[in-house]
DNA sequence: AGGGTAACCCGGACGC
DNA sequence: TGCGTCCGGGTTACCC
């Protein structure tokens, strides 16, 4: 095995490092709800098993082996490393899946909020997933339908994962502020024009945040650049990037919300 | 159906 | 310096 360098990694680059690979072993440092099923069964079933592909369903990373699927959710602070057997111990490991070929990956997570399925129908797990939105499929038609059916505030139904799947606190207040849509508006009340600018807000804010690798904001909320796009999010006392007004934050649905009450409306 | 709340976590920021 | 308290990310459970 040549070389391999520590990589801290998003979903999108783990995929060449571990593809063909078998499992020889695998280590969970923090037994109490991490693993679904349990634990034990989780170690024991994984092994032996071949990757066959990497892929992602939402906020999920579902990694498709030669009889189960193994799948991944790393919340806020998870992070996956690929490395190899002289990578030592580090604080936060949750869980290390060795392969045959002594390269390993790595699970860390300070937060602990992470999870970790081992199924053997995906489905089990992302069943309930809504539209996702970078999809061909996901058409203004579509979210116009959605939006129709439900009568709840325009934040409470982005960050329903049932419904479109994949937008987090970040995004959807990102979202909001670039199609013009304040947060408390009804989803049933939305012009044409605005779920238009919606639906485009929506991809291009989630495009734009994979690019960058997503964002950090200090050594746990760790990963990419995005932050230096935010337009509202934890902007809140500071101008607006486009009118100058303050931007305003509020409690909406339990979380914290940005948005600039001139630009948006 | 929608909304509100609590729980799960813990490093960091803040106040005293 | 040191200790206590609160925060926030995503999700589920549960209650009204």
């Amino acid at each position: 095995m040549p070389e391999l360098p520590e990589v801290e990694t998003v979903a999108r680059n783990v995929e060449p490092h571990i593809i063909h690979k078998t499992i020889s072993r695998c280590e969970v440092s923090w037994p109490k709800t991490i693993a679904t099923p349990s634990v034990e069964m989780f170690q024991k079933k994984i092994v032996g098993q071949k990757v066959n592909s990497v892929s992602r369903r939402a906020k999920f990373i579902t990694i498709r082996l030669g009889q189960d699927s193994l799948l991944i959710h790393l919340r806020m602070s998870g992070d996956l490393v690929i490395c190899n057997q002289d990578r030592a111990p580090q604080p936060h490991d949750r869980a290390t899946i060795h392969f045959s070929d002594e390269t390993r990956l790595v699970f860390n997570d300070p937060r602990k909020f992470g999870r970790l399925w081992l199924v053997n129908d995906p489905e089990v797990v992302t069943g309930h997933l809504g539209y996702e939105p970078l999809s061909p499929s996901f058409t203004v038609a579509i979210l116009a339908q959605v939006l129709g059916s439900s009568h709840r505030n325009i934040k409470a139904f982005l960050l329903d994962q049932t419904q479109v799947a994949g937008l987090g606190n970040i995004y959807t207040d990102e979202a909001l502020f670039r199609a013009g849509i304040l947060p408390t508006r009804k989803t049933n009340d939305l012009s044409k024009k605005e779920v238009e600018q919606l639906h485009f807000a929506i991809r291009s804010v989630l495009e734009v945040g994979i690019a960058q690798n997503g964002a950090s904001f200090d050594w746990v909320y760790r990963g990419g650049n995005f932050q230096n796009n935010f337009m509202v999010y934890q902007r809140n006392g500071q101008p607006c990037k486009i009118c100058g007004e303050k931007i305003t934050k509020a409690r909406l649905g339990q979380r914290g919300t940005h948005y600039c009450l001139n630009c948006q409306k």
